[in-house]
DNA sequence: ATGAAATCAGTAATCATTACTGATATCGTT
DNA sequence: AACGATATCAGTAATGATTACTGATTTCAT
């Protein structure tokens, strides 16, 4: 099953790379349905799974319910607002020690840890005072 | 819009209290069914989300695309096994400090983190050899 | 005992995501 | 350059978890 070239699959990575937000599947298609106006949500959702599985994207799973996506595979760390929902990359010094600390007392094999943060963003900070 | 006592609520607390595992909507449904031949899934979801809404118990998502419930309403942490997906509870140190790491460097207000960790349980690397 | 309001059982609706289908695009081989 | 195997597509139907609706029942302060 060789991957063969399709242009969807590009367009829908090209636009999550000059993304700095993490767009959901709908909001890929949203906006790629402007450049590629046939293109259909299954189409989306596909390429979307597909990138991640070979590891050109990342799937986020942040609790909210929707999948976000983003190009940037490096490890690294998200803030959420509680009241915008909108996704922030942080910018921090590693924590993967933790993932030792739960190794101590654990009688099996800990891989890796999800984390992610949440709060009031700079924005909604400001308009809720 | 005072809180009245339900009989249904009460099981399903009380199913909840006495297990060490982390059960869905719908696990929880099946087993209250046997006590309770006739409630309805719409109740036990409307009743976990009211539970969880006023502190009883924790709504726990773990990005398995289900949610969980725990009795337990303390601070702790909890391991996702790979290949079983069982969910167990995690004796360790405090991590709250990470909330501040990532606080240091964001203009907004980073209220706490979620984390979870994940790998092989115990039961499933004695399986996998 | 009574009545307002919370809760219920049962069912329909919603929402994100995945699966299916017949048509189209890609690409190594001739 | 045409051929053919198959990856991919658009469009749509199906799935699975969860929520919303509705008319009946239960709770509880008066």
């Amino acid at each position: 099953m060789a991957l063969k070239h399709s242009r969807q699959r590009n367009v829908i990575k090209d636009f999550l790379m000059n993304r700095k937000d993490h767009p959901t599947a709908d909001i890929v298609y949203m906006n790629v349905r402007q450049q590629y106006p046939n293109i259909s949500l299954g189409t989306v959702y596909r390429n979307l799974t597909l990138l991640a599985d070979i590891g050109e994207i990342q799937r986020l799973r942040l609790g909210d319910g929707v999948d976000h996506f983003d190009a940037d595979t490096s490890r690294h760390y998200h803030f959420i607002c509680n009241d915008c929902g909108s996704v922030i990359d942080l910018k921090m010094e590693s924590i993967e020690s933790i993932t030792d600390i739960a190794a101590k007392h654990f009688n099996g094999h800990v891989a890796g840890h999800v984390t992610h943060f949440y709060g009031s963003c700079e924005h909604c900070m400001k308009e809720n005072l």
